[in-house]
Parts: structure tokens; C-alpha cells; sequence
DNA sequence: ACATAACTGAAATTGATTTTCAGAATCGAC
DNA sequence: GTCGATTCTGAAAATCAATTTCAGTTATGT
């Protein structure tokens, strides 16, 4: 595995050159929230990068986390999800393709990847008529811990 | 396949059982709207059944097409969607499981099923100590016609 | 017919996100 | 370094889909 310290410092490097790119202007509005975002969990919210960026900043406004969530999915260092929560979460575009399972009890998030339903799926829209661009899947069950509570409460 | 008319009758009915079940009243504003919507086009947006609504009856308000589709899903005679482009689609519930394949060109949605997905997400929920409760898959391609007309701008 | 619980439309509200706007900061030219 | 055009920023207003409120209306059981 790469060393997190120099991959973090190469996701910010790639949004200062995107911003040299598109002529745009480096601020300290901006350097707080990417950090921020760098540093964080992974499907982190706006909410929640916004209660971080505050914690760092606070006369950051919330617009400015927007724009710059922008930003950086545009440049490739954020990539954007919706689950079923209604809120736009971001995660690192840097990891390889993959998909989502998500606890319906504690919202917990798993990654996982299985090239055989990619497969499937390349096959469904071929046999369709279709040239495959893309997908939205995620997988939604109960973890152990939120089984383990539902006994209780049931029984 | 079944007498179109008479799902849609028994649907209608299925409907109005609910009210009764529930002790909710028929309305003629309600009737109206489910039959609208049962006569409606596959994934239709309430925004596109309020129109038809509309027609058929001009004083009947937007808020009340959203609650009388909300009652349709209870009953199990509506299916409510969430695509890509942000506001809910309905479809008929009477259908088996399937998912959907859309295309980023013209909006068309063709449905499908794959019974291999559906176990290899059961194994993976498994492997990952989930019990499985469900999915959202939409795959995203473009059609046939979309890849003519794309040919065409671009040479 | 009456009571009453449910329903309706219009307007207000919500929640996530975007836009507006006037003042402030950046950066490239001198 | 400072000027100046351009871009940014925060706060507040606006948007968009969806929900709720509210005062007046209607359906249903007796």
C-alpha cells in the first residue's frame, strides 16, 4: 500500500495544478476544505465536511464548501455518490472501481468489486442494443452488529 | 399476457380496497389521478401525470397528485424510482422484479432482469456478513438510434 | 340531515444545493 | 511593490422537488 502522507500530498498537488490549469485562484477558503476533504473519512457528506472545515475556519461559508467540492470532482481527487439518503457524499476518485453495500440499519458503507456482474451487465446492455457506459449499483442488507440489535428488540 | 383492461380495472379496484381498508375516502380528485396514472406511460414523472391530470381536471392541485401517489405505492400499485435526473418516476408494481437500462442520449429506459446478478449479490452480502435486503442497479448506455446521431456530430 | 373525520388547493415550508451580489483577495503586468 | 482586471467569498436569496399547514369543503356512518 502507498504511503498515505504522500498520496494525500499528491491529491492536493493535483487540485493546485488543476486550478493553475483552468486560471483559476489558490485561497486559504480552499486549501482548508480540500485538506479537510483529503484527510477525512471516506463518503463523507457536506454536512459533515462542512462541520470539519468550520472546526478549522470558521468564517468558511457553506457555498464555498460547494464550489469546492466542485472542484475537486472535476479535477478527479473527489467523485461524487448519491445513496438513498438524499445527500450527495464524496470519497476519493483515486481507488479503482467499485461498488457500494450499505447497512439499512447504521448506515455503515462497504466497498467491494465483482467483475463477474460487470461482466453481466457489459452483456445485458449489448444484447439490448445499447453501448455500456456505465452503472449505479449498490446493495443494500443488515451488518451483524444491526441483526444482532433487531433480535433484541424482536424478540 | 392479460387483458389490459382488466388489470387496469383490477388495479383501480386494488385501489379503492386500500381507501376502504384504511378508512380513507374516494374522492373524484383521487379517482381521477389513479386512473390517469394507470393509463399512463411507463416511469412517468409527477410532474408529466400532473400535466395529464390537469387536463382531464384543471382545479386539482400538485400537492394532491403527490399525496394520492403516495397512497398508490402503499397499495402496491404504483412503484416509486429514483433515476438519475432527481425527481421520482412511477411505474406499475403488478411487474416482477427488474431493473432498468437508460440511455444518457434520449432518456429511453428499457427494463430487465438478470437472475445471475441478483445471486451473485446475495453471495457477496453474505460474504460480507450481510443478510441481503435489497439493490438499486441502473446501467446507463446509449441506444442505437443516440450512437447514429452521435456519429453525426462528431464526423 | 348531521356530525366528524378526512380531504383539498393554495401557500408556506423544508432540505439540499445553487445563484446573486457587493465587498475582498489573487495574480500578472508594469 | 502597486495597480487593475478577474476571480472569490460569505450571506442571503433563490431554486427545485417534495411535504406540511391551514381554513374551508366533502365523504361517510348513523
Amino acid at each position: 500500500m502507498a504511503d498515505p502522507k504522500r498520496t494525500a500530498d499528491e491529491r492536493f498537488a493535483r487540485f493546485k495544478d488543476h486550478l493553475r490549469a483552468q486560471r483559476l485562484k489558490s485561497t486559504a477558503q480552499r486549501d482548508t476544505i480540500v485538506k479537510a476533504f483529503i484527510e477525512s473519512q471516506r463518503h463523507i457528506s457536506v454536512e459533515e465536511l462542512y462541520t470539519e472545515v468550520r472546526r478549522r475556519n470558521p468564517r468558511i461559508g457553506y457555498a464555498t464548501v460547494y464550489r469546492t467540492m466542485k472542484l475537486l470532482t472535476e479535477c478527479g481527487v473527489a467523485a461524487e455518490r448519491h445513496f438513498r439518503d438524499g445527500e450527495a457524499r464524496y470519497e476519493s476518485a483515486e481507488k479503482q472501481h467499485h461498488d457500494h453495500l450499505i447497512c439499512e440499519g447504521c448506515g455503515k458503507i462497504v466497498e467491494f468489486e465483482e467483475p463477474r456482474i460487470e461482466q453481466l451487465q457489459e452483456d445485458i446492455a449489448k444484447r439490448l442494443g445499447f453501448q455500456f457506459t456505465g452503472h449505479k449499483m449498490e446493495l443494500y442488507g443488515l451488518c451483524r452488529d444491526c441483526r444482532r440489535s433487531r433480535h433484541h428488540v424482536a424478540g
